[in-house]
DNA sequence: CCTATCATGTAATCCGTTACATGATTAT
DNA sequence: ATAATCATGTAACGGATTACATGATAGG
């Protein structure tokens, strides 16, 4: 049993694997790529070799399909159940990073408009996903999902706004 | 002259070092920790070890104080000018990605008031840092630097408001 | 003087990205 | 049948983080 850091990838396996149950490592790709994959993207080759790692150290548990193509399932443990709720609980100070490559252009004298000429109808696009998203969500999806929504939302409306009045 | 990869990170020292002219690695340490670290966050190490990285390619120029400590010194050349110059000139359609770890623990399931009485102080600090700085600047601050700023003031002011709901 | 803190680096590790590769399904 | 796409992995590389270390300066 190795002794491994926990990664912020480490709780996106760990907290899918809580939510949907085993999974396969596309399994865990479709569920990324639909939900927390919006403000925290994962290549998929991550997903192959963070549950892996993941079970070295006990947090989950991998099996094999018998028959045909003998796919890898993950499945969390109960000291993964442990460790996730660990980390839900303690609190963070830590403060978000605007690690926008757009931001660091404009903070380095690129010109706005042509920044904001390509930004806006990029965030147009993904509000309007996002609330799509919202709209047909059904009603067994949990408080955190939706509230985590609610507020890539309202960034998109900002930067929405920034970017308008930079245009001019 | 070998080829290297430009990064984000490569970006900030070429366009500090453009900003302040030739600069020692700590030097850059200190620039970055008043500005563009506030939304780009740069471990000090690397402040050594990417000025090295990009001499190595031609995009700075490395020389050494003559006497006592003999420190590095760095400054941009004509070719790491050109290569600022197109990385800001090309347009990006690439959004930014809000990776909150607060956002993460919410979207698992933490519980909301107790994320939002860490991250409300925090950033309600972090706010006011911003309009200290806005409100203080010198008046040859270019416009860059002082829209990324007022980008940074409006997404604490969404990050407060989403919070004190969520409180609520 | 002594000790914090500031300043300057190096080395090792490791996670994340990128590239490569191939098997299985589905559509035409 | 064949091509395209979906699904499933592995391997190499490299940038970023972490840890280690030491020299200079200032404060008490």
């Amino acid at each position: 049993m190795q002794e491994i850091r926990l990664t912020p990838t480490s709780y996106i396996v760990l907290g899918l694997l809580e939510l949907a149950g085993e999974s396969t490592p596309y399994g865990l790709k479709q569920l990324v790529a639909g939900s927390v994959g919006y403000f925290w993207t994962l290549q998929h080759a991550q997903l192959y070799t963070e549950p892996e790692r993941l079970a070295t150290a006990g947090y989950v548990k991998e099996t094999r399909e018998e028959g045909g193509r003998r796919r890898r399932l993950y499945a969390i443990t109960a000291e993964g159940r442990r460790a996730l709720d660990d980390w839900r609980t303690g609190t963070t100070t830590e403060l978000a990073e605007l690690r926008e490559p757009a931001l660091l252009k404009l903070f380095f004298g690129a010109d706005p408009k042509a920044l904001a000429a390509a930004q806006i109808p990029a965030n147009r696009a993904r509000l309007a996903e996002y609330e799509q998203i919202r709209d047909s969500m059904p009603d067994d999806v949990p408080p955190g999902p939706r509230q985590a929504l609610e507020m890539g939302i309202r960034f998109e409306r900002a930067a929405i706004a920034f970017w308008e009045e930079l245009a001019g």
